[in-house]
DNA sequence: CAGTTGACCTGTATT
DNA sequence: TAATACAGGTCAACT
């Protein structure tokens, strides 16, 4: 597991992006957005079981120096029917030797929840699907020098 | 004096953006929306006998054919304290020879308005200010073809 | 042309 | 108290 965040309402709302808390991004998501990374895309394969792709744009935007999954999160909110209070956990995948990007979701039960604590473990769905991030934005404080890289 | 303008609920509210009049922006503001000008920046100071340098986003909506300033005017509301029915005025500086662009403001003591029309001149406050406008936008129906000027 | 996406912005809570 | 993170917002280009 690399981490997990819960969504707040913006994150399933009609913004149709994710937050990426900046340490969990600096310290996981820092190869996707690497110049390099950012022209050939980095991670890429089928959902488990079922065949279908899931892709992410990945960008960092300046102004609110902050990190997002944009393009394609929206379609997953709704195809996975996410809600504010539901967990997304991005991990590696133990099934491959190549340690693939997974995002997983799980559904919370909000009557459940008391006190700000969960009564019991979530068991309104969930599950992973192996995921492609391509990013199109460099870190902040690096400059572009050409072409390189 | 270039011009001024009454500030409405709109200008001084959550929507951080002043709202300039069309006809005073395309006769006095228009170099700042060229292409041209628009990368390079187009004034700059500070304030005058402070030390504080003030730049506003000037752009223009599409939508609403209007011309506003936008990023930077919040905090100058903030700053100066400015609300409904204060004024704005826009001039050029006559104490620096390349005749920098400045914003006035008035506070206006909204016990004095009788019928509309003010029984004292304004005396709450006030100042003036070198800034910069640095647009983002060009002017509509105006293509960028790539460099030229 | 309406919905989606991209890029930008800001107030507020937190540090 | 100054700086930062980010939830929530804007407009505009694209589809």
């Amino acid at each position: 597991m690399l981490f997990e965040k819960v969504l707040t309402p913006s994150d399933v709302g009609r913004l149709n992006r994710l937050v990426i808390p900046k340490h969990h991004a600096e310290r996981n998501f820092r190869p996707f957005l690497h110049p390099e990374a950012a022209a050939k895309g980095v991670l890429m394969n089928v959902e488990l079981g079922k065949g279908k792709m899931w892709r992410f744009r990945y960008s960092y935007w300046r102004s609110s120096q902050s990190y997002v999954l944009m393009r394609g999160w929206g379609r997953f909110v709704k195809e996975k029917r996410l809600s504010a209070g539901d967990l997304v956990r991005f991990s590696r995948s133990i099934l491959s030797s190549d340690k693939q990007l997974c995002i997983g979701w799980k559904k919370i039960d909000k009557k459940k929840v008391i006190g700000g604590r969960l009564a019991a473990p979530a068991d309104a769905g969930g599950g992973q699907v192996v995921i492609r991030l391509f990013g199109v934005d460099i870190f902040p404080g690096k400059k572009i020098t050409g072409g390189g890289g």
